[in-house]
RNA sequence: GGACAGGUGCCCGAGCGGCUAAAGGGGGCGGAUUGUAAAUCCGCUGGCUAUGCCUACGUUGGUUCGAAUCCAACCCUGUCCA
């Protein structure tokens, strides 16, 4: 990718550990590193009340940011949420309430808590809100003060607006203007706390490029910034990073269990587990090695390895611990571990019975009662691991164990327990 | 403002008066196989305690025994023109 060889412990983890995809000006941003700590941002929406999976590259890297003596700073885009990225998407994403991005924020905001030390020492993280300065931004002080810095012929050139208009979709004025609120922002956060280079995925390039052209022009940014851009990064079948069984892979606990994100990750495919060591974990390269070179089934331990390292880091060690016991439980023991997801339901209603189909979908294992009808159809539902036969079949207090537990599986993979109460 | 093209299920996309809960593909789910992997093969993929009923092809009306399909108006999108 790049004869350089980097000097500054950041910029060399980041290239080992398969973070690097490119940077404006290696061997600059290089030498700067070996100056001193600086400061470097990621900028993150606030469409979702949790970030995940795929967000997390990002912040790994900030991570390492830190832990090699700089300053990371978190963006909420708080402000920039208001307008939408057209990056990557095909069509205009619907407009967010206020309320909704505040709400988002302040669950987003967990997760770094738990990967970043935040305070005010030159090696101490910083979180700020682009709202802060967007929203009182006046229109034609704007347009006056970064509108000559940009022209139009050169916005039309980027992927995001280009990839829109030649696949004949509409981009509002609107997600225009995001590429020049991003500009506005870096050059802001070099103001505010003397940010001198962003991160994001390898689709912010131009964003990046425009923030550090702006800061150029304008003559406001004090030293030369920089970009630096993470692969986009797919499962080694192609897939978008961090979608499975129930959806996206959410970092909140309140989203996703971390049984079923520990899950994720154990169920990585075998092609994937030394990239994932490396980008998801913070083992030493050496240990990764070792894992790394088990072959044929023995790479379960690996992937036992991954999840659980990756598992801790967003979750705490001891619910990894958890996981792991459930998993290993539910998948190697007698099957019926009590931290799978436990649904009560009342003994008067279970003495009358309950339809298996009706039961499933009350477990959360089906969406509705025609998607428990078909696995049922389909010979993948199990009631304390026998085979449900029939839709209807009555299931009674008589099922339960002796704590008061029937255990329900959707598939090989998916389990709840329903509690007599 | 004008001309033309278009709006179909999670996504792409066929259908262009009844045989249409809507071809085909993608994605997803389940089964077999296996190592909680991959690959392969098979099945399922609108809702409903369900041999039936209810919703659904941009919206609202209309024609018809019968409409995703025909007509009208409106809304939205794109391309070109002014």
């Amino acid at each position: 990718m790049t004869d350089y060889r980097p000097k500054s412990d950041f910029l060399r983890i980041a290239i080992e550990r398969g973070y690097f995809f490119q940077c404006t000006d290696l061997e600059a941003f290089d030498k700067a590193l070996c100056e001193g700590p600086q400061a470097a941002y990621v900028g993150y929406d606030c469409t979702a009340d949790s970030l995940h999976v795929g967000n997390l590259l990002s912040i790994m890297l900030l991570r390492w940011f830190q832990k090699t003596g700089n300053k990371p700073v978190v963006l909420m885009g708080g402000g920039t949420t208001k307008i939408g990225d057209p990056s990557g998407k095909d069509e205009t994403r619907r407009m967010l309430t206020l309320e909704g991005i505040q709400q988002n924020m302040q669950g987003i905001r967990k997760v770094f808590d738990a990967l970043l030390t935040f305070g005010d020492g030159p090696d101490q993280a910083v979180m700020a809100n682009n709202a802060d300065w967007l929203d009182k931004l006046g229109y034609i002080e704007l347009l006056r003060e970064v509108g000559p810095h940009f022209t139009v012929n050169r916005m039309l050139t980027f992927d995001s607006v280009k990839s829109r208009l030649d696949r004949e979709q509409p981009l509002t004025f609107l997600e225009f203007n995001y590429m020049i609120l991003q500009a506005y922002d870096f050059v802001e956060l070099n103001k505010r706390f003397g940010v001198r280079a962003q991160f994001g995925g390898s689709d912010q390039w131009g964003n990046i490029v425009n923030g550090i052209e702006l800061g150029r022009r304008t003559r406001q940014a004090s030293g030369e910034l920089f970009g630096l851009t993470i692969p986009l990064l797919t499962t080694a079948n192609g897939a978008k990073m961090g979608k499975s069984v129930n959806g996206a892979m959410w970092l909140n606990a309140d989203r996703l269990s971390p049984f079923d994100y520990y899950q994720f990750w154990r169920n990585a495919d075998d092609r994937d587990v030394e990239r994932f060591l490396k980008l998801y974990t913070d083992l030493p390269l050496e240990e990764i090695a070792k894992l790394a070179a088990l072959q044929g089934a023995e790479i379960n331990e690996a992937k036992k390895r991954l999840a659980l390292e990756a598992t801790a880091l967003i979750h705490g060690l001891a619910a990894a611990e958890q996981a792991a016991a459930t998993a290993l439980q539910t998948f190697a023991g007698d099957g019926m571990s009590a931290n799978l997801p436990t649904f009560e339901v009342p003994a008067a209603e279970l003495e009358a019975g309950i339809a298996a189909f009706v039961l499933l979908q009350r477990a959360e294992l089906a969406a509705t009662g025609g998607e428990a009808r078909r696995l049922i159809k389909g010979g993948g539902a199990r009631l304390n691991d026998q085979k449900i036969d029939d839709e209807t079949q009555a299931i009674t207090a008589s099922d339960a164990n002796a704590d008061g537990l029937i255990k329900l599986s959707a598939g090989k993979k998916k389990h709840a327990l329903v509690k007599l109460v």
